[in-house]
DNA sequence: CTACCTTTGTGAAGAATTTCACAAGCCCAA
DNA sequence: TTGGGCTTGTGAAATTCTTCACAAAGGTAG
């Protein structure tokens, strides 16, 4: 969040930002702020406060975004399609190399410059092209046994939009996203009225 | 996460279940799980475990579950229908009554038994139809400006997809999801490799 | 009815996180 | 060069969250 941040403020040609000015950005504390950053190194200057482009890179090394990372797409359904086009993606250093998946019906039907792939390629793909991200977006029934799939290939990294739950081994990172569960959040937050406080996200 | 499980161990016929088997389930510890239900009743009988059936309904309604709710999609791009078509929201009591855009392009367009409809009707069909919570799934830009709307036509929980910092008043709820977000969290696990243990979701 | 096995609910202990508060350090102006 | 205004980095205190451990209670078999 505070790497969000700072681009936006850099972009702007600002040159330092204060603990507190971030806070205030990112709706915590100053000392929370200072904590945070300190854990990872003493980027600040007293009573100047953090260089805004020399924290951005340093937040981009820690979070292992100095190069691009190649990602699959498992799925060439609705929630695929959104995702394989989501800029947001290509912005921040992600690019798509392949949209995968086992329906026969999908599998060679044009996918922007490329075509849907079939599942058998992937393990061949995935050695080659030296992936190690994935993002799932396929119905919960056969969640478990695609990721299975997907580990074995040398996959080593997960987001998951299937509402299902997922057991990966330890060393595989896996992400879920359960958009309903979001919903229900808020029907949590609805429901009980202003005596809870809702988090930043 | 608990109700999730629940629900399927209810589906399954399964009349009990144990702290210690909800444990497993979700990947926390008993202890967790009796202190977390706890803090919102008693549901348990000592010597045989939780009534799943039983369970399920309150959980249902301590998270304002048991009508449905009427949810509107604000974005008719790739997402908006990605999220309009989404199973998981029907089937888990989330109605979309409606899809808007402000491209006139789009408006009036057809989009599964309706059409899109125009951002001017938005204020008039809110106030009408009661819906409370709103799906944002449009380009960052003018993401906090068509929160200002929602929040004007009386919707109460919003959640964003925009890959954007969104202010609301205190009364209203705000989940954001950043896909972006979630690939640098893997991309942070896997530049760390196995110093830093994933959270399940 | 009793003995025994099981599992909850919960204070107390322990661990982790957040906040406080201030010395140390940087910048600038005179 | 000195002094004053800011702001960081960080031990220590305060708070919050998690785990422990056990009394209380339901179930069952004989």
């Amino acid at each position: 969040m505070y790497l969000r941040y700072l681009e936006d403020l850099d972009g702007r040609g600002q040159l330092t930002a204060s603990s507190d000015e971030l806070a205030q950005l990112c709706g915590t504390t100053p000392a929370q702020v200072r904590k945070d950053l300190s854990f990872f190194g003493s980027f600040g200057k007293r009573g100047l406060g953090y260089p805004v482009h020399e924290l951005t890179a340093h937040l981009r090394e820690i979070l292992g975004l100095e190069h691009e990372w190649k990602v699959i797409i498992v799925g060439a359904g609705k929630i695929g399609a959104a995702l394989a086009n989501y800029r947001g993606f290509r912005q921040r250093g992600f690019t798509v190399v392949g949209v995968y998946d086992n329906d026969p019906r999908k599998v060679g039907t044009p996918w922007g410059e490329s075509v849907v792939r079939s599942m058998d390629q992937l393990d061949h793909d995935v050695a080659h092209e030296e992936v190690r991200m994935a993002v799932l977006a396929i119905p919960s029934e056969n969640a478990q046994q695609v990721v299975d799939l997907l580990v074995r290939a040398g996959i080593r990294a997960i987001l998951n939009f299937a509402p299902a739950q997922i057991a990966v081994p330890p060393q595989v990172s896996l992400q879920s996203v359960n958009m309903a569960m979001e919903l229900e959040r808020l029907s949590f937050e609805l429901t009980h009225g202003e005596s809870i406080q809702a988090v930043a996200g």
